[in-house]
Formats: C-alpha cells, sequence, structure tokens
DNA sequence: GTGAAGGCCTAAAGGCTATAGGCTGGGCGG
DNA sequence: CCGCCCAGCCTATAGCCTTTAGGCCTTCAC
C-alpha cells in the first residue's frame, strides 16, 4: 500500500536535493532511499546503479545552468554580456552548490552530449560576439573563459581564498575586468606575442 | 615477526602512489594497508583516520608542486617566468595526477598553513614581478592565475576539451599567451574600465 | 476473472571505516 | 641475566554502503 510514485527523474530530482542541502558526496542511494521512504534496492527499479543517479544529477544540474545562463546573457552584448555569463555560473554556484559540485567530475556520454552542453557552449560563442576576437580563436577563448571561470569557483569552494585578505567579492569584480580587458585586446597571432622580454 | 616497518610519512607516501595509479579515490585505507601487506586497523597507530591520510597526501604533494614550480620559475622574468609557473603545474597535474587530485579538496589546517602553501603564492607573487601590475592589485592577479590554470587543468582532466577540435595543448599555449598579454596590459582601476559598451 | 508485469519488499554478500582488546618480541632497568 | 613494559601488529566486531537475488502484492489488459 501507500506505494511511494517513485520515478526516474524523481529519484533524481530528491538526490539533486539531497546535494544541495548536504553536499555532492552525502548522495548515496541508502539516503536517498531514506528520504523517499523506501528501502535501498527499490531505487534500482529506477536507476542503473549509484554511477547512473550521479549522472542523472550533473545532467539536470547542466540544463539549469544553461537555462540561467542563457536568461542572464540575452538582451545583452559586450561586457555586460560577458558579465552576465560569468555571474549566471556564480550564482547557480552559490545557490545549488551540490549540483554544482555534480559538474565538477568525469560525467557520462549522456552528460556531454546533452543539449544543454551544446547550449552552454554556444551561449559562450555569443558572447565573444560582442568582442573583436576572430573566429578561429573562439575555441581558445571559450575555454579559457570556462577555465577561469570554472577555477575561480572552485577554488572558492575549496576555500582556496579564506586565508588571504581581500573578499573574493571584489577579486571576482576583477576576474571580470580582467577578462572583458582580455577580450578586448585578445592577443594576435602567437607569433606577434613572442618574446616581449 | 618481519614487522612492516611502517611510519606515518611512509603510509602517506604509499597513499600517494597509490592516488597516482588507480585514482585519488581509489585511495583507502584498506587499499593501503592491502600495498603494504598489513591489516587495516594497523595503519590507524600511524594516521589518525581517513581525513588525516589525504590531508597527508595533499600536504606531500603541495610540497613537491612548490618544489618543481621553484625550480621552474628560478632565474626567469616575465613573460618565461609565467609559462614555467604555469606550466610547471601543469607538468605536475601529468605525471602525478592522483597527486594533484589531492590538492583539489577542502584540505585541513595542517596544509593550509604549510611552508608550501606559503610558498606557491609567494612564487606567483614573484612572476608578477615581471609585469607591471601594482602592489594593490598582486592579490587579484596572483587569484586570477590561480583560478586559470587550475581551471583549465580540472576541465582538461574530466575530459572537458575531449569533445571538441583543437588539442587542449594548442588552447594551452593560447591560454598561456592570454595570461601573459593580460598582466602586461592589466586593467587599471575598476571605474576606469566601466561601461565601455 | 485471470495472468503478466511492475514495483516494492526482505535477505544476503562483500567492501569500507573505525573502535576495542589481545598477543608478542625487543629494549631496558634492576 | 632476567623479567617487565610498551610499541606495533593482530583478530573481532559494529555499522554503513552498494549491488544482486528472489518473493509478494497490486494493477491492468484481455
Amino acid at each position: 500500500m501507500n506505494r511511494a510514485a517513485l520515478t526516474a527523474s524523481a529519484v533524481v530530482a530528491d538526490a539533486a536535493s539531497l546535494a544541495d542541502e548536504a553536499g555532492f558526496d552525502a548522495v548515496t542511494l541508502s539516503a536517498v532511499a531514506r528520504r523517499l521512504g523506501v528501502r535501498t534496492p527499490s531505487l534500482y527499479s529506477h536507476v542503473r546503479d549509484l554511477e547512473a543517479l550521479l549522472d542523472g544529477v550533473a545532467a539536470l544540474a547542466l540544463a539549469e545552468l544553461a537555462a540561467r545562463v542563457a536568461d542572464a546573457v540575452a538582451g545583452r552584448a559586450g561586457r555586460a554580456a560577458l558579465e552576465g555569463y560569468a555571474t549566471a555560473h556564480r550564482a547557480y554556484a552559490r545557490d545549488s552548490p551540490g549540483r554544482w559540485q555534480s559538474l565538477q567530475r568525469r560525467a557520462g556520454d549522456a552528460v556531454v552530449r546533452s543539449e544543454a552542453a551544446r547550449e552552454t557552449v554556444a551561449l559562450a560563442r555569443a558572447v565573444l560576439r560582442g568582442y573583436p576576437v576572430p573566429q578561429t580563436e573562439h575555441v581558445h577563448a571559450v575555454r579559457l573563459l570556462g577555465s577561469t571561470i570554472n577555477g575561480f569557483l572552485a577554488l572558492e569552494r575549496i576555500g582556496g581564498f579564506d586565508h588571504s585578505e581581500p573578499s573574493p567579492e571584489a577579486s571576482w569584480s576583477r576576474t571580470v575586468d580582467a577578462l572583458d580587458a582580455l577580450l578586448l585586446a585578445w592577443p594576435a597571432a602567437p607569433r606577434d606575442r613572442k618574446a616581449p622580454l
């Protein structure tokens, strides 16, 4: 009686909430089952194994992130778009720390090939359109953007900024400033920049 | 008989090797004990708990990394120093993936306050001396450097670059180019850069 | 109404961390 | 030289985790 009306997506959604509340590595099949008022093995009807559950959370997170970023970038260009792009990431990491963390691991193919993954890249490229970065350099610029934003958030998360003075806040805005300046003056062909010293 | 001559540092060293060989999360007390030919509980004489063991690996890794970076930066200035700094990090991550991974988590106080931690920051500041970045901006620049380098390596590790075309290699050198250009033309006070659009 | 299927259950195996308590050999004081 | 003590390993055990196997009840289609 009182079947708990489980479905794959209900299980994944609950896992995502748990991740936000208790940290990504508190996500275990046991814990999710407990929250859903069900015995652990029952989850195996809906989810292949733990790995698949975590991948499910990542897919969910990526979709949510893409939506937020899209919203932040829409109708903006240049620096405003860049700021929207970067800050939407940071806001997502702040609001949904567990889901964010789910993205910091090698993901399964389903996640990698997802629509959301494609969209995130497309949005980064859209931001670049407001800057004089040549098409051929777009990949590199997208990767740089991703590296810096993700890297900043990772360092912030593990407390890397907790032991030196100015607040991460200040460095964040300087970081966006720097990325803006960088994209405005994207260094020309490698050869041109060689040996400035 | 045949006491295994365990010591705290021998245990930590073995854990670090295991991390490199089998991935950081293959580091368990069980696995380390197995490798050392000893029963799991025996390790508790040398290591407080799993957490302490992982922190030990991180401390070891940080010291090794600092040494490598110091070596790569010594006697260099400007772009050469920057390139040495960045590439030493990448080389370490490549050569010792497990140890590198041990640094991507919130570390205990012992690690944070270690000599090696201080040195890493000092080396970054040393790199900045070759660039016209004002003292007051050093913290931000150090954080930006750390964010971008760590972020790039993290994305590379989780395969974030595996599904688009040019090799990470190419983007890496463009990234160093970009950081060089950025530091050469570090954006002035925030106010000056406002609303260029 | 009945049979198949879906969805939850219990049971159980095997791996992990961690604590408690026992055995032993080597060094050291008497 | 003898015996004691302790360092350093051990076994036993508890508790939590994942995963598989197999059973039972409910529902729905025919």
